[in-house]
DNA sequence: TTTAACTGCTAAAAGGTTTTATCTAAATTA
DNA sequence: TAATTTAGATAAAACCTTTTAGCAGTTAAA
């Protein structure tokens, strides 16, 4: 089973008797600005139609030192909102030329240094990264290094990068009065024990909600250092038993709330009448359940939109000292529970 | 920000007063096989620690024509199912020094059509696809020019091309009898109107199953050409609510089932006591579910591990004339009904 | 004594582009 | 008429590797 040759521009040049450079002018639309005649133009364009002619982009990329590469680097690509937002750049970055490699840091900053530097000498264009902990040396030297570079999700006070990122304290904060103004007293946040600066801000939008009402509250923090270093079902049904006056709790993720409803269920808390609930990041699920759960629900879209828009700007900005561009996107509270 | 010009193995061997050449063996662990002295060994390889040189990947792929990067295209990346293989291929691909470049192709012929030969120019060493409708002139053009791809998740009956794939039929079966032993007499295939192999593979178990047991059965299928072109939540409500003698439900995908869910909770039919429901495809979600769903699971980790196999060993193989490696992988019904 | 093989290393080609500098002949300008 | 410009093209370098063929000097085999 043989692979053909591929044709060249060498092969095509000496077909048609001129040169390499005439036919690359032509190839690059720089035939005009070269004077190349009307002639011979059409000639060799009509020749590359017939035979099929497809630039090697490996060459190109060796020559121009650019591979029309984006890596998208996410914590966990088979996570539904990093992988809808995979979807999402993957539409803007075909439409301009761009592929996407894939990676998963598992929040892992040592995965994510060794991804980053084995990225480096793949000549690919820009990062787009949700950073581990740790890593703001690494996102400086890349930065340093005149790669262009967008964090979402979440950001590093520390490094001056672009970024997208969403209201996170100010939606906690709308979501826990929300559940304030449906009359609960007695407040419980649950998240996992992190630096990110998503969930610090989801726990601050939290607090300052339930301190601006003088309402009760406390807060569960798993540990998730080692994944699966704990089960969080198990915890928070432990952690609800002990607690049978909490009334209200706000989920700093959905993965976490859907294993607070497996506790729920259990400790036969009826939600939403004697337990309300609100969680983070919105879910196809939570609409199905029974009860239908109240959620904020970041938008999708525009995050892929901004970080797309902003990598694209970066990317035709090489060379030039370009200034960070911060995005911070509003969320939508899906309230449901008068759906039922 | 001036991105550093890297170091190249010709500036280790100007520094160093050697050739190109013998730095290259060294590097590429030739030195013994070209009897390069051990003394100059250790100083091009202190050197080269000591300064962190890392090879030029794309240089390298120009010149060996391989680019370590393998291509995935699925039906849709957002979707749980191809999202969780794409996490899982990620690992074995890293390990063994591919990267993996992903697409979408919507299930659309076109775009997959496009989608190939972007990547055919650009010297991608392997393709894994879920091959989309009329895609067999296609595979086979990759194939004859030397390509290794491998399928996944359906196949294609004309071409003789490794793929991985689950006993659809045989689950189908399977999954229609659990049914029918729990007291269902009156079935109902849900599906989407479909020519991929797995789709009709399950339909195939689903009727084979009732014809056996000598049940009334009936098939609901769906359109889904263009996508959004139909509301199944609706279709489904409509088409349960004139067929009230249903009491077993078999969907050939989750997303089937979770819109029928919906629809018995508008309808008021009760699940499982009134009608009992098997799904295609298992979902954290049936089991987070009141009631619980009994669902069929597919081996994500085993269809992963023998994709990259095969993709590996096919890899291996270039330039040779290889046999297609067919996988047949049998998947678990996870029965749920008596767990509530 | 001639031939063959080994030693330790290197020059140069090849892979496919892009781009700068340059060429010749014709046309224009001074 | 001489000097300059223009038109229409091209040679060759550069991007960074890998690999084949070969160098000159020495040793072993025939």
């Amino acid at each position: 089973m043989m692979a053909k040759k591929r044709v060249s521009i060498k092969d095509i040049a000496k077909k048609l008797g001129i040169s390499i450079t005439t036919v690359s002018f032509i190839i690059n639309g720089k035939a005009r600005e070269q004077r190349i005649s009307e002639e011979l133009i059409k000639k060799v364009q009509d020749y590359i139609d017939e035979i099929g002619y497809k630039p090697n982009h490996v060459a190109q990329s060796l020559r121009l030192g650019k591979s029309k590469v984006i890596v998208f680097m996410a914590e966990d690509i088979s996570n539904q909102f990093f992988a809808s937002i995979a979807r999402l750049i993957e539409e803007k970055a075909y439409q301009n030329g761009y592929k996407i490699i894939y990676c998963s840091t598992d929040n892992d900053h040592e995965k994510a240094k060794e991804l980053i530097s084995t990225f480096k000498m793949r000549n690919v264009d820009g990062f787009i990264i949700t950073p581990t902990p740790n890593l703001e040396k690494d996102i400086k030297n890349l930065l340093d290094e005149g790669f262009p570079v967008v964090l979402f999700d979440r950001w590093i006070p520390d490094v001056s990068c672009s970024h997208v990122i969403v209201q996170n304290e100010e939606s906690a904060y709308q979501g826990t009065m929300h559940l304030i103004e449906k009359g609960c007293r007695n407040l419980c946040f649950v998240s996992v024990m992190s630096t990110q600066s998503q969930m610090i801000d989801r726990a601050r939008g939290f607090r300052k909600a339930a301190q601006d009402s003088n309402v009760d509250y406390q807060e569960c923090l798993l540990k998730f250092h080692n994944l699966a270093e704990i089960e969080p079902y198990e915890k928070l049904l432990e952690f609800f038993e002990q607690r049978p006056g909490i009334d209200g709790v706000f989920f700093a993720t959905n993965y976490l709330a859907f294993e607070g409803l497996q506790a729920m269920g259990v400790l036969q808390r009826q939600v939403p009448e004697k337990l309300k609930v609100v969680s983070f990041d919105d879910h196809y699920f939570f609409n199905l359940y029974k009860p239908k759960i109240t959620a904020i629900e970041q938008p999708l879209e525009m995050i892929a939109e901004k970080l797309m828009e902003t990598m694209l700007e970066h990317l035709g900005e090489l060379d030039k000292v370009y200034k960070p561009v911060k995005v911070v996107l509003a969320n939508r509270l899906n309230e449901r529970e008068s759906t039922l």
